[in-house]
DNA sequence: TAAATATTTCCAATAATATGGAAATATGAA
DNA sequence: TTCATATTTCCATATTATTGGAAATATTTA
C-alpha cells in the first residue's frame, strides 16, 4: 500500500455513513452483507448508501459479489490491516514501543 | 473515542501533507519535532504546514508545546491507538481472528 | 414475455477544504 | 529597546464531496 492508497482509504472512512457501513461489514466478517439490510440498519436511503459503498470499493476497502438478485459486500481485511500498519510504520524509530495487545483482523 | 472523534481523525489523516507530517512525528517519537524542520523535510511552505498541523491538533492527533522560540509537535499515540482499535472493534463478531502480530505503539 | 424485486446511475444544488504570499505575533539576542 | 528568527493568521480562489428522488439496469419468478 503506497501513500496514495492510504490517503484514499482514510478519506473513504472519514465520513459517518461510510465508517458505519465499513464497521458493520467488519463485524459481519467473511459472510458479508447485502445493501438492503445495510441500508435498513443504517437508516440511509438506498441511493445514498450505494454512492458510499462505491466510494469504499474505489478505496479497495470492500468488495462486491453478485448472488442472484442480491449483492454481497465484504470488508477487505488485508487492506484494513495494511492501512493500520502504515500509520505505525517505524514508530519511534523502531524502538521497543510496540504493543502486542493490538488487534488486527486475521480473516 | 466516539464516532465523531474518529471521523475527524480519519479526515485529518486523509491528506498527503498531513499524513506525511503525522508519520514523521510517529517516527520521531516522544522527542517530537519543530515545524521548521518538518517544513524542510516535507518541502512544504511554512504557512501551508502550519494550517495542516492545526488540523491535526484539532483532530487530537498531535500536541504542541512551546520551547523558547521553537515549538515542539508530538504525535498523540493514545489517540492513534484508539483510532486503530475503533476500526477493528468486534471484528467478525469477536471470533478467533485477531492477529497479535499487529503493531500499535505503546509510547 | 411480463411483472416484481434489488440495486445502481444520473443530476444539480449546497457545503467544505487546500493553497501560499503577505502581514502579524512571539520569543530571544545584541 | 531594537533587530533577527520562528511561526501563525488572514484572505480569496479553486477544487472536491454529499445529498436523495426519479429513472435506468439486472435478476428471478410466474
Amino acid at each position: 500500500m503506497n501513500e496514495q492508497d492510504v490517503v484514499r482509504a482514510l478519506a473513504a472512512l472519514a465520513q459517518p455513513h461510510r465508517l458505519q457501513a465499513f464497521r458493520a461489514l467488519v463485524v459481519a466478517g467473511p459472510a458479508g452483507m447485502n445493501p438492503g439490510i445495510l441500508a435498513e440498519q443504517l437508516a440511509v436511503p438506498a441511493a445514498t448508501l450505494s454512492f458510499h459503498l462505491k466510494e469504499l470499493m474505489n478505496a479497495g476497502l470492500i468488495t462486491q459479489q453478485r448472488a442472484g438478485r442480491h449483492l454481497i459486500y465484504r470488508a477487505e481485511f488485508a487492506r484494513m490491516n495494511g492501512l493500520l500498519g502504515y500509520l505505525t510504520d517505524n514508530c519511534c524509530q523502531g524502538e521497543a514501543c510496540l504493543d502486542t495487545t493490538a488487534t488486527a483482523c486475521a480473516c
